[in-house]
DNA sequence: CCAAACTGGTTTCATTTGTAACCATCTAAA
DNA sequence: TTTAGATGGTTACAAATGAAACCAGTTTGG
């Protein structure tokens, strides 16, 4: 019987991976001003696209619909955003961002930007192509299943 | 003011890459044994290397110790794994698999690696070269900070 | 028309998680 | 020794999550 290596193991490797990035992007969110991941995802949706419904923002963020329904609640709590009823069809409400809402998505985005930026750079070149590349690759695999 | 493009955004990318892969995954010990995400991890920890403690099982799978406790508590309930008091240090356990624990790993393993094999022939020699170096890349850089 | 099926979104409940406090033991320094 | 601090591991509590039930409004087929 052979066995598995962990440590080897992409499934692994590859969660391990996203959770170490997205717990250090989270500073950035979370530290700052108390947000959760749905709600930084809410935000930077709204940000932007200006006007979502909270479907086309669960589809957008890849967040299940009770996500999206709380983080948007959080918000509106926040008044980082407002709902306005769709005029044709009345379960469906826009979402936009207030003045405060894109004030602070405007604080974070240089943030978010330099963020990434970073930890392209601490790659370099060879690597930099590689993950890019691979995590597309990898995305069109599952996309077409 | 630019905006940030979430579908492009890398620890986005890489966060929904890794959940979908890991959901998909997670029916191999979900769906066939009721495990956890942690409890798989111990099983496979223990199925790796024997015997391990709960802080080594932790340091491999870059768990929280009380994930690793409850994951642990709970493979002893099924009686999968037994617990050895060390010799000299009273507050160390050694963790072994039980013979039930060991066959539900071997029953695991093959489907595994399958699952991981099929993963990377779904990308194509090109994709799959570019992932697994960029993963590692990403790795290094993480890892020195 | 009208019931059945569907859809956008919310709520409820059980489970999982993270943080911090905690217990017991061990180590090191005075 | 004795005591202060570290360490392995567990527990308690609050917050985040997922699944399923739910509500209101909308579409479809008879």
């Amino acid at each position: 019987m052979d066995i598995l290596e962990l440590e080897s193991f992409l499934p692994y490797r590859l969660y391990r991976l996203a959770d170490a990035v997205s717990h250090e992007f989270s500073k950035i969110y979370k530290d700052r001003h108390g947000l959760t991941r749905p709600e930084w995802r809410t935000l930077a949706g709204l940000g932007q696209h200006g006007t979502m419904t909270a479907k086309a923002l669960g589809e957008q963020s890849a967040m299940h619909k009770t996500k999206v329904s709380r983080a948007v609640a959080e918000l509106e709590l926040r008044r980082w955003l407002t709902r306005t009823p769709d005029e044709n069809d009345r379960r469906v409400e826009h979402l936009a961002l207030t003045r405060a809402g894109l004030a602070a998505y405007r604080e974070m985005l240089p943030l978010a930007k330099a963020f990434e930026r970073e930890l392209l750079a601490r790659l370099g070149a060879e690597g930099r192509s590689a993950i890019v590349r691979g995590v597309a690759a990898l995305e069109a695999a599952l996309a077409d299943g």
